[in-house]
Order: structure tokens, then sequence, then C-alpha cells
DNA sequence: TTACTATTGTATACAATGTAAATATATGCT
DNA sequence: AGCATATATTTACATTGTATACAATAGTAA
């Protein structure tokens, strides 16, 4: 092995520790994920990966940030479908709720409170690219008098329904009928966004 | 000290003890709070809280169920104050936003995913209470005809809407705007609920 | 080649934590 | 008084994150 690790070298290891550590996130959970498993997978000694990530809580943020891009990406494909404005702000919703609901431990390690982006650049990027991506296809549907309103406002309202409906379904308080209940909010919210209901 | 402690005696010290814990909570975070330094706020040994309740997380789950019976209650009295329908349904969802407001160490607890309600009757049971006080006081407006659907799904939007916004404040993911958000949500829902709007 | 140095990885060590087990303390009953 | 038992503490231990000391390697300069 050369005597310093190229950049590429170094990326590399964190992309597979970061693979590793999302599947113990996974198969233990937040708190039975610990630096020695993950180290036995890796097949290193327990402090190797301390010359990659600063602490335990680094590594986090990065799988978190790493969850942010994919996620990101997954709603830009959907948007960037063949459609007209409705079509793909559609796909979007959709693509939302198929990445929450195919890899619910990275979405909700996305979403959990107990670290804060701000001490993370990486992480707040991402993040910040997640958020707009959530709010940009909107602005054609306002700009096609579709919705009406303000396209940023009306973004993060169909944020936090997507958000509100798959945190209570994880969080158990929406039995069986998560789709019923997302899809009679989505619904309304529409009609309420019509031009002719919007505005008082 | 009599020989066997009777119930109540029991059931205070369960009550001082959760009462500490919150505050240390609030203080130390989720991962800071010790069972060492909540013995020594209680003034007593490292293992006396074991008497009290099987383990830490039990502890936790007992203060979950204490957090959403203070929620219910809170919304409980809400609805119960003089006023229409309609008044009293506001009435109820600002009394959630500002518990969540005033005590968001409290909501992100009794929302939090990592710990399985199912485990604990105690918390299941506090939790099935704001569940139910949730959706309550949505028939009557469906019946005087304000809101067009089912009740219990339409409390449910409602909570959904309520709960993401909040959420995403708590995750920094809505700058100062959350008002904006959540009223622009409200009156859209509403306004698509109404009977001439609803259904199709 | 050989000695030196810088970089990477490992082995060891330690403090903090949850909690089991052993032990002490105190109280009601006989 | 003396025993049995419920309560509390002390001690002990395994597990964890991670600091520190050390080992191994390879590029550089002589």
């Amino acid at each position: 092995m050369p005597r310093t690790l190229t950049n590429t070298e170094v990326e590399d290891f964190r992309d597979r520790l970061c693979d590793v550590a999302a599947g113990l996130f996974e198969t233990r959970g937040r708190d039975g994920f610990t630096m020695r498993e993950l180290a036995a997978k890796l097949g290193v000694s327990a402090m190797t990966a301390y010359r990659y990530f600063r602490d335990k809580d680094a590594i986090l943020a990065a799988i978190r940030a790493r969850a942010f891009n994919r996620f990101a990406q997954a709603l830009e494909e959907a948007c960037a479908r063949p459609g007209d404005a409705a079509a793909r702000a559609n796909a979007a919703g959709e693509a939302y709720i198929r990445f929450a609901l195919d890899d619910p431990t990275s979405y909700k390690l996305m979403f959990d409170l107990s670290q804060d982006d701000a001490n993370y650049p990486e992480l707040a990027k991402a993040a910040e690219r997640a958020r707009h991506t959530m709010t940009r296809h909107v602005h054609p549907l306002v700009e096609q008098g579709l919705l009406a309103g303000d396209p940023d406002l009306i973004g993060h309202v169909f944020w936090a329904i997507l958000h509100g409906a798959l945190m209570l379904k994880f969080a158990g308080k929406l039995d069986s009928n998560f789709r019923a209940v997302l899809d009679e909010a989505l619904r309304a919210l529409v009609s309420g966004l019509q031009p002719r209901n919007a505005g008082r």
C-alpha cells in the first residue's frame, strides 16, 4: 500500500464504511450500532474508522447526508420523466412515498432530530438539496395556473403532509389506512389550492 | 419507613422519578441521560430506580406515556370550552400546536420512533387515548355539514398536517415560516373538505 | 542500499454506562 | 428479642466510545 492514501482511496473507504454502517443501522437499530461491530464487518481494527471520521457521530452524519442525496436524486429523476407539470409533480410525490416505504431506515435517519445539521456542512448541504428539490416542481404548477399561491409555501405544505403521514405511520398511529389518509389529504389540498378556492 | 411500600408510595416515587427524568431529558438529551445522574438528582443510589422500573427503557416508556396523557388532556380541555363545533375544533388545533411548541422535548419523545409502544401497555393506552382525542372533535363538524367525508379519516388528515409541519420545523426544515406553512395548509384542507369540494 | 521520517493501521488502556449479584438495613410479626 | 422479608446500597462486570502508545510500511535522501 502506498505511503499516502489518494483522495479517491479515502473516499472509497468512506463509501464502503457508510454502506456497511447503514446496514448495521438497519439490523441493530440506532442504539445497537457499535464501532467494534462496524470495524469487524469492514475487516479492520476498531480504531481504523477514526482515521476517516472524527467520531461515531460524524459517521451518522455522513450516512444521513448520503441518504439525503439519494433521496433528492430519486425525486429529481421522477421529475425529469416525460409528461406535463401535473404528471411530474405527481411522480415526485410518488417517488417520495416510495423512497420512504422502501427504505424506512434511511428515511427515519434523515429526519432524526437528535443531530444538528449545522455541525456537519456536508449534511447541511445534502439536506438543503433535498429541501430545494421538494419545492422546485411546484413552480410550474403555479405558473400554469393549476395551483394558486406562493410556490415555496405550497411546496412546504405538500412536504408537511407527506412527512406527517409517513411519520405517523412509522410511529404506528395510522394502523393500516396510511394510503387512504394520504390520498384524502392530497385530494383536499389540491382542491383547496385551486385558483378559485385559494387566497381566502 | 414501613416494611412494605403502599401503592401510593410506589406511585409517588415513580411520579417524582419521571419528573426528574423528564428534566434530565430536557437538559442532557436522549443520549446524555444516565441512570447515575438520575439517581443522584433523586438523592438515592444508582440501583434504586430498578426497584420501580424494569430498566432504563421502561423509564422512557413511562415518561412518554405521561406526556401522551398530558397532551390528550390539553386537547380535551380545549375541546371542552364553550363555543360552536368549529370554534372547538379550532381550539383543539391551537392547543396541539401550543403543547408542541411549549414543550418540544415531550412532543419529540412522544413521537420518537426508537421504542415500540406494543411492549409497554401503559404507553400504548396513553397513545391510544391521544389518538382518539385527535379524531373525536371532527365528528360534529361532519354531522353539521361543515366538512364532508369520513370523520376518522379527516381527523387523521389534520393530525398528519400538524405533525408533519411540527416535525419539519423541529428538524430545521421550515426556517421561520412554520406558521405560514401551517396556516396555508389548514386553509387549503378546510376548503378542500367543504361539502361542495369533497368526494372527487 | 540504508537510515530517516511521515503516514497508516493496530493493540492497549481507560473512563463512563447499564445493570446483575452480593450485601446491608430496617421493620413488622411471633 | 429474634426471625423473615422488603427495601436500599455497594460492589462488580461486561460493553461501549475513543485517547494514547506502538508497529508496520513505504517514499526520500544519503
